[in-house]
RNA sequence: GCUGAUAUGGCUCAGUUGGUAGAGCGCACCCUUGGUAAGGGUGAGGUCCCGAGUUCGACUCUCGGUAUCAGCACCA
């Protein structure tokens, strides 16, 4: 006799055991049609499960962050579904759920092609029209390893042998039709519910994750509760794919990578100013936060490395290079050469903290597969701190730090950030006491700093715990760039010292910190958050001048003259081209301010202003224009005011085209 | 590094079931001097990623490299 608690309070009563979804009934059929599964005193149960005692039960529909996830969790099923029809030989691996869809991992002979993907799709839409019943069986770990033994199925004979109890007597097998597959649960009833899903993509992938076992085939598909959600979802995915800084990269003439130099960043001129741009700006961030600024050798001999450690953990991930029967290492960091200048002289306790900054150009044989645009190179450079302090000092310190980083990203309207702090790996330098007392102090800076963290277990570095901060950017895409590390083992192995108060040796603290992380990494973020638009700080050319006809050329020249004494980024375009053909090419560059020159113009001194938006701001006088963009410049706003009306309006068309 | 795919003028791509290639944009020149997202004409430009092999003949087929892409693994 269960009685049945709802999550609004009421109470029903049941003369026997009854189903989640009979329960759903009887509170109303149309709450019944969206049952998906339910909740038992919190925990997950299929609809078709039988409560038999007092309980708290709830419903869970698409709607929930739940119901999505079983939803996607049996189209990861229906994919099976139909690729053991195409392809019976089929041996299923793992499918899990994943954020906006699943995959599943398959061992198959066949080499899938895009054809096949569209095949799969196809079959998987044409099941789930038919709305079959999903039945859930509950067996013992013999009679699951059985069926998988008649079905040849040896991967999920290895999960069952190796990751569950054989005395496990609850093992779900759910069939869709003809195929079985074994899972947790809970899945959907029918498969009604799995209607606005897409396969995307496929690719390798290793059993168990693990790159000395075999490789397999994944799946990608992704699938949402209602089809506007999965139009979204899709739009959003195209944008995306427009934003590729590496396309946007060769649009707007910023940097090519070639052959000769994998993972190498040829800068063009307009990319490299925004480059010196952004490390133009981390210097005025160094000097507010009272750092001084060093530069260290690219190349050192190995024994450096050796005694650093890093030529131990790092060798194969290194360059060398050797000259006259010495080996040396192209850098991969910059520590060990901000320990030489600190070993320079003696310091005194007086001098700490010694707050040491460098934009060190490091290499990494990072492997070839792992290259990927700006976002992953083998040089680049680090907006790389290194900061020698005393014991007491730790907490003051990496709490400037923390300041630093969100002082530092809201300058790039970066404000949704996540933090995550890792602590002690398997393979370490370094003393259990140590790494005690290292996590300690940046659990402390952090709720000092009232920020919420992530906790990330046997992730921090081979010499100290890390605090690490994800920004978001606006397609809700997350980006590790900042780091705080804490160091209780290089300055000793590289002998730096102080002198006390007690005129005793003593080893220095170090804290290793980037805000950007890489130049490189953070410009291609930049550049996909903007879209190639960049706020006129940050664009490497910030207004063009263009005549009408060949007689305003000597007027135009002067106007971009006056600009460019004004110290703004300025081009002209005098071609013997149509003003609108002008203003295309200007737009597509996204140059933020265009100014014309007419007759009219030139006969009244003045410029008529457009900006990249379609904005016309009219005719105005030169300084005028000069005023107005420097004021944009300096509030370092993604978008000036016209441009934000704009977009708004954009914004507002769209939505009333859906 | 692993699995799969791709590699053709500066860019984006088409093409040849093996007989050394084409478009649009860009570039050059000419006409046009036009007021806010493409005016018109003519022309130049390619060792079809690299190396071997098969063949009378390879850009095309085979093998081996390299780079890039989608993932996986890695990321001090």
């Amino acid at each position: 006799m269960p009685k049945i608690t709802l999550p609004n309070g009421d109470i029903k009563e049941f003369d026997r055991p009854v189903s989640i979804s009979e329960i759903a009934q009887s509170i109303g059929p149309g709450l019944a049609r969206v049952c998906v599964a339910g909740k038992v005193n919190g925990q997950l149960h299929d609809a078709c499960d039988l409560v038999s005692e007092d309980a708290c039960v709830s419903i869970v529909t698409p709607k929930d962050k739940e119901g999505i996830e079983i939803i996607r969790h049996s189209c990861a099923h229906l994919l099976g579904h139909a690729i053991k029809q195409l392809w019976p030989t089929t041996q299923m691996a793992i499918g899990p759920v994943i954020d906006n869809g699943f995959y599943y991992d398959v061992d198959i002979d066949h080499k899938l092609t895009a054809e096949d993907l569209e095949a799969l799709d196809k079959r998987m839409h044409e099941l789930a029209k038919t709305d079959y019943q999903v039945i859930k069986e509950v067996v013992d770990w013999q009679k699951a390893y059985d069926t998988f033994e008649e079905r040849n199925e040896p991967y999920k004979k290895l999960i069952l042998e190796e990751n569950i109890d054989k005395s496990d007597k609850s093992i779900g097998l759910y069939h869709h039709n003809e195929y079985i597959d074994m899972c947790r649960g809970p899945h959907v009833p029918h498969m009604g519910f799995c209607q606005f899903f897409k396969l995307t993509h496929f690719a390798g992938a290793y059993w168990r994750g693990d790159s000395k076992n075999k490789m397999l085939q994944r799946i990608y598909g992704c699938c949402f509760a209602t089809k506007d959600d999965l139009k979204t979802y899709l739009r959003r995915r195209e944008e995306a794919a427009k934003r590729d800084h590496r396309v946007l990269g060769k649009k707007l003439d910023l940097f090519h990578f070639q052959q000769e130099a994998p993972g190498l960043v040829f800068w063009h001129n307009d990319g490299w100013t925004i480059y010196r741009i952004v490390e133009n700006f981390m210097r005025t961030m160094l000097h507010k936060y009272h750092y001084i600024e060093v530069n260290t050798p690219q190349i050192m001999d190995r024994v450096l490395w050796e005694r650093s450690g890093h030529w131990d953990k790092y060798a194969e991930n290194m360059f060398t290079t050797k000259s006259e029967n010495r080996d040396y290492a192209i850098k991969p960091m910059n520590c060990p050469g901000a320990i030489q200048i600190f070993n320079s002289r003696t310091r005194s306790y007086r001098d700490l903290p010694i707050r040491m900054a460098e934009f060190g150009k490091d290499h990494r044989n990072e492997p070839s597969g792992s290259l990927h645009g700006l976002l992953r190179v083998r040089g680049f450079e680090q907006d790389d701190g290194h900061i020698f302090c005393t014991d007491s000092q730790i907490l003051d310190v990496v709490s400037d730090c923390i300041k630093m980083v969100y002082d530092v990203y809201d300058v790039f309207n970066f404000h949704n950030i996540d933090v995550k702090l890792s602590t002690r790996p398997e393979k370490r330098i370094g003393s259990d006491e140590i790494w005690d007392r290292a996590e300690e102090d940046l659990k402390q800076a952090l709720e000092s700093n009232n920020l919420e963290y992530e906790l990330q277990p046997g992730e921090g570095a081979f010499y100290g715990p890390k605090i690490e901060f994800t920004l978001h950017d606006s397609l809700g895409r997350a980006w590790q760039c900042g780091t705080v590390q804490l160091d209780f083992s290089l300055p000793a192995r590289l002998g730096a010292h102080y002198i006390g108060e007690d005129n005793q040796e003593h080893v220095p603290v170090m804290i290793h910190r980037a805000m950007l992380g890489s130049l490189e990494r953070f410009i291609g973020i930049l550049t996909e958050e903007y879209a190639g638009s960049f706020p006129t700080w940050l664009a490497p050319v910030q207004a063009i001048v263009m005549n009408i006809t060949d007689d305003q050329a000597d007027y135009a020249k002067k106007v971009c003259d006056k600009l460019d004494e004004a110290g703004l980024r300025v081009r002209t375009d005098l071609r013997n081209d149509k003003v609108g053909f002008k203003v295309r090419e200007a737009t597509l560059m996204h140059i933020p301010y265009m100014i014309v020159c007419g007759a009219r113009e030139a006969e009244e001194g003045k410029v008529a202003v457009r900006t990249r938006k379609g904005a016309d701001l009219g005719s105005m006088s030169i300084e005028d224009l000069i005023n107005m963009i420097n004021s944009d410049i300096i509030s370092r706003k993604n978008m000036p005011d016209a441009d934000l009306e704009i977009e708004k309006k954009r914004a507002a068309q769209e939505h009333a085209k859906d």
